[in-house]
DNA sequence: ATAATAGTTCAATAATTCCGAACTATTGAA
DNA sequence: TTCAATAGTTCGGAATTATTGAACTATTAT
């Protein structure tokens, strides 16, 4: 029987919004990477990692950081599904949190 | 006569705003001590460096750096008047640049 | 002239972010 | 039931940014 190094996270972080300081919420968005995912799960809910961020040549831990620095913010929720994870926008509770902040940045040029 | 190292920019960054990613502006207001030079800014204009960023033990070369992200983002504007450094906000611009983004942000908690 | 004041610039250090490598976990095929 | 493939996480060192003390410019007051 084999030892593990490290048990992976089963369950993700999922901050009240409450929680969330708004320099947290305007760091998570100012990336242009992160906002790419952010404007993708605008339009379609439940996209994994590689379809929220189709992106080029971006390493996979880059863009798992990405997605724990979106999570921490409150603004994306992820489930795990079979052996993919699939995200979605907390966009209610993030509207109720900072009123018309997403949809400003989401209509940005 | 003394020869001068270097000689200091009389003239400040100060970007058209349609030149200016969402990005950069993001990460301008993505930090407790600019957020706080916006919000005094936003009350009353043309404050020197220590009036808009009252807050504790700032060293002023950091102080300094944050007005430069400020302009550099097309937030802030400054001008010398005698030995001090007037600042105001670019409101009027900034707004049609990215609707709706300042207010939502000057608005939250 | 000299000192005081206001803020900039530079360069070194401190703090963050990025990313390759090793890993967990799940599924599908041999 | 192992073995390979897939999806994404975690770790730790490398690369990038931010912070800040010290030296500087520029202006005003003594």
């Amino acid at each position: 029987m084999k030892s593990h190094a490290y048990v992976m996270a089963m369950t993700f972080v999922r901050p009240r919004l409450e929680d969330v300081p708004l320099e947290t919420a305007l760091h998570a968005l100012a990336d242009p990477a992160r906002l790419e995912i952010v404007r993708n799960l605008a339009h379609q809910s439940d996209l994994d990692c590689e379809c929220a961020l189709p992106s080029g040549d971006i390493p996979k831990s880059t863009r798992s950081n990405h997605f724990k620095i979106l999570r921490a913010a409150g603004l994306v929720e992820t489930r795990k599904e079979g052996r993919r994870y699939l995200s979605k926008l907390r966009k209610r509770e993030f509207d109720k949190r900072f009123p018309k902040l997403l949809d400003a940045v989401l209509k940005a040029q």
